[in-house]
RNA sequence: GCCCAUGUAGCUCAGUCGGUAGAGCACAUCCUUGGUAAGGAUGAGGUCAGCGGUUCAAUCCCGCUCAUGGGCUCCA
C-alpha cells in the first residue's frame, strides 16, 4: 500500500483511541494498526460497544482533529517505556513491550493520548482530513482463540473526502454484487435454516450453472489425460485411522454408525482413489494415473465461518489424485499449473501463488517435507512465476502451492490447490514396478482446479455482477410476444432454439412489452427476442442485445448461428 | 467455537413506550392487447424464527436455542 496512504490510516487509528479514551474512561488499548480496507483499534472495554457508540465517537474524532493537536514522537528506553504504561495501566502495551527485544522503542503522544508505536505517523491531527467508522467485531488478543476477546472497531480513512466518497460508492457497488443478494434475485439457489445451516440447495437456474461448470470441466479434464472415478460418501473409521484423518483431522469430520460398523462420511476424496490406484499392480510405464472425481465432501466447519456458498458444510470439488514417479513431478506440476491457467484465462480471472509449508499437525516424515516443498518450489521458479510462502499452512499429508484468484472488482479468492504427498502413499503401502523391476513408491499429488464447485459459482457470480457471459448464462434467450396475436409465432421461435440447444425461455404474459423488457434487463438475460406483428409477417426476428445494440430483421437461423457461435467461442 | 448485531407476508422493509399487525414488489382473478426498463382494479397471503419465563395479557420485556450478518480463529 502507497506509504501516504498507510501513514493517513495509522494516525486516524491514533485518533480513534483517542477519542475512545476520552469518551470512556477505563478502556484499555491494545493494537490498532493500518490495513488494506482502512484501519481498526482493538480495545478491553467490559460494557462492549454499540453501534450508537460509534457515532460519539466519530463526532469526537472529528472535534480532536479539528483542534490540530501536534503528534509527538518519542524515544526511550523499553524498560522506561514498561513502566511508563504499566503506571498507566495499560497492560497490553506492556505485554507488547515485554515481546519487543529491541533496547528502545518510540512512542507518539497526541494532547492526553500516549501510544507505543513505531510510527510514522502524520505531524498532527489536524491532517486528518477523512474518515468513517465501519463497524464494530469481536477479535481474539494477539489472534488466539485462548486468549480474551476485545472489541474491534474498524474504519477507513483517505488522504481527501473524494477518495473516501469514492471508497464508500465502492462497497456498495461489492454489496450489490453480492452472490447471496444475487442467488435469491437470479433464483439459483438458497440455504435454508430448516435444511441445516452450510447446505446448499440448487433451484433450477443455479443447478443449470452448476451443470454447466462440471460439463465444462469433465471435457476439459478428458482432454488432459484424465480418468473419471466415482467413490462413496462413507469409508469406514479404519480408513480414515489409516490415512491420518481421524488423527488429524477428525473435528472437521462426520461420523455414522452402520450395523455397530462406524464410518466417516469423507472430508476428502483421497482415500478411493488410493482404492482404484491399489486395484491392480501398477507399471512404471502406465504412470502418471491421473483420477478425477467431481467428488462431494462434507466438513464439519465452525458456524461462525459460514457464508453463502463460500463457506458451506457439503460441497463438491474438481478433484483428483495424480500417482507417479518422483522424477514426473516437476512435469506433472507444471501441467496442473498450465491447466489452471488455461481455465483462469476462460473465467477472465488473474491469480497470485503461496507456496504453504508444513503444519505443526502432520503426517510423514521430515526429508520428504522437504523434498515435497522443494519440487513445487523448483517448479515455480523454474518457470519465473512469482509467489509467498505461507510457512504453516500445507495440508497435514503435504505442502501445497495456494491459487489465489483476483475478480473482476480485485478482490482476491482461494480456490484452486495442488499438494504434494508422500505420507499417503507410504501409508496405504502404495507402489509401482519399475523399470528395473525393483518395487518404487509413488508419489501423489492432490489437485483442484476450480476448488469447491459452491465457492466457485460464488466467486463467478460476482466476479460478473450475475451477468454471466451467454455460455454460463442459465437463460441465453428469452422471447416475448408483443400481444396474444404473436403467441404461436414465439413458441415457434422457442421450439427452433430449444432444438438447436439454446437456452431459451418464452414470456407469453398478458403484460406490456417493456415490463417483459425490464423483468429481462433485471434477470441479465443476454438476448430478449421481441415479436410483434411486423416480425410475425415478415417471419424474421428483432434482438435486443443485453451489452447494448439491436438486431433488426435477422433471420431465425442466422441468430441461432450467432448464439452457437458466441457459445463455443465463449466470449 | 468466540464477540457484537439482527430475525415481522415469497422478497424488501414499516410498526406496536405490552392489548395477537401494515406498505411496496411478487402471487391469484378481472379489465386492458399495449412496439423497447414497472398500465389499472380487486383479492388472497403472517402461531411477528423456535422453546420457556414474567404478566390479567407477550410479536414487543427476560432467558435459552436455532439461523443470518459483520468480524476473530479456521478453510475449498
Amino acid at each position: 500500500m502507497d506509504k501516504n496512504l498507510e501513514t493517513v490510516r495509522h494516525s486516524t487509528s491514533h485518533l480513534m483511541a483517542q477519542a475512545v479514551k476520552d469518551l470512556y474512561p477505563g478502556v484499555k488499548v491494545a493494537i490498532g494498526p493500518s490495513i488494506e480496507t482502512g484501519f481498526y483499534y482493538d480495545f478491553d472495554y467490559e460494557p462492549g460497544f454499540t453501534e450508537e457508540d460509534l457515532e460519539k465517537i466519530e463526532k469526537r474524532m472529528h472535534e480532536i482533529a479539528a483542534a490540530n493537536i501536534p503528534i509527538e514522537r518519542k524515544v526511550m528506553k523499553r524498560q522506561d517505556a514498561i513502566d511508563m504504561f504499566t503506571k498507566m495501566g495499560e497492560l497490553y502495551k506492556v505485554d507488547l513491550l515485554e515481546s519487543i527485544t529491541d533496547d528502545e522503542v518510540s512512542t507518539y503522544t497526541q494532547g492526553t493520548f500516549t501510544d507505543l508505536c513505531r510510527g510514522p505517523h502524520l505531524a498532527s491531527t489536524g491532517e486528518i482530513k477523512a474518515f468513517k467508522l465501519l463497524s464494530l467485531a469481536g477479535a481474539y488478543w494477539r489472534g488466539d482463540e485462548h486468549n480474551k476477546m476485545l472489541t474491534r472497531i474498524y474504519g477507513t480513512a483517505f488522504p481527501d473526502e473524494k477518495s473516501l466518497k469514492d471508497y464508500l460508492t465502492f462497497l456498495e457497488e461489492v454489496k450489490k454484487r453480492d452472490h447471496r443478494r444475487l442467488g435469491k434475485d437470479l433464483d439459483l439457489f438458497s440455504i435454508s435454516d430448516e435444511v441445516g445451516a452450510g447446505l446448499v440447495i440448487y433451484h433450477p437456474k443455479g443447478a443449470l450453472l452448476r451443470w454447466l461448470l462440471e460439463d465444462f470441466e469433465r471435457r476439459e479434464h478428458l482432454k488432459r489425460g484424465y480418468h473419471f472415478v466415482v467413490g462413496p460418501h462413507i469409508l469406514k473409521l479404519d480408513m480414515w485411522k489409516k490415512s491420518g484423518h481421524f488423527e488429524n483431522y477428525r473435528e472437521n469430520m462426520y461420523f455414522t454408525k452402520v450395523d455397530e460398523v462406524e464410518y466417516g462420511i469423507k472430508p476428502m476424496n483421497c482415500l478411493s482413489h488410493i482404492m482404484v490406484y491399489k486395484s491392480q499392480v501398477r507399471s512404471y510405464r502406465e504412470l502418471p494415473l491421473r483420477y478425477f472425481e467431481l467428488g462431494t465432501v462434507c466438513r464439519h466447519e465452525k458456524s461462525g465461518v459460514l457464508h453463502g456458498l463460500m463457506r458451506v458444510r457439503e460441497f463438491t470439488q474438481d478433484d483428483a489424485h495424480i500417482f507417479l514417479r518422483p522424477d514426473q513431478l516437476h512435469e506433472e506440476i507444471l501441467g496442473i499449473i498450465r491447466f489452471v491457467q488455461d481455465v483462469m484465462a476462460i473465467f477472465g480471472f488473474q491469480f497470485e501463488m503461496e507456496i504453504s509449508t508444513r503444519p505443526a499437525k502432520s503426517i510423514g516424515s521430515d526429508e520428504d517435507w522437504e523434498r515435497a516443498e522443494k519440487a513445487l518450489q523448483e517448479v515455480l521458479d523454474s518457470e519465473g512465476l512469482p509467489y509467498e510462502i505461507n510457512a504453516g499452512d500445507g495440508a497435514f499429508y503435504g505442502p501445497k502451492i495456494d491459487i489465489k484468484l483476483k475478480d473482476a472488482i480485485g478482490r482476491k479468492w482461494q480456490c484452486a490447490t495442488i499438494q504434494c504427498d508422500f505420507a499417503l502413499p507410504e501409508r496405504f503401502d502404495l507402489h509401482y514396478t519399475d523399470s528395473d523391476g525393483l518395487r518404487k513408491r509413488p508419489v501423489m499429488l492432490h489437485r483442484v482446479v476450480l476448488g469447491a464447485l459452491e465457492r466457485f459459482m460464488g466467486v463467478l457470480i460476482e466476479h460478473f455482477g450475475g451477468k454471466f457471459p451467454l455460455w454460463l448464462a442459465p437463460v441465453q434467450v428469452m422471447v416475448m410476444n408483443i400481444t396474444d396475436d404473436q403467441g404461436p409465432y414465439v413458441k415457434d421461435i422457442f421450439d427452433a432454439l430449444i432444438r438447436e440447444g439454446v437456452r431459451a425461455e418464452t414470456d407469453l404474459r398478458n403484460e406490456k412489452l417493456s415490463l417483459k423488457i425490464r423483468e429481462s434487463v433485471v434477470k441479465k438475460i443476454p438476448y430478449m427476442i421481441i415479436a410483434g406483428k411486423k416480425e410475425m409477417e415478415s417471419k424474421t426476428l428483432t434482438v435486443r442485445v443485453r451489452d447494448g445494440g439491436e438486431l433488426k430483421d435477422i433471420s431465425l437461423e442466422d441468430f441461432i448461428n450467432r448464439v452457437k457461435d458466441e457459445n463455443t467461442t465463449r466470449r
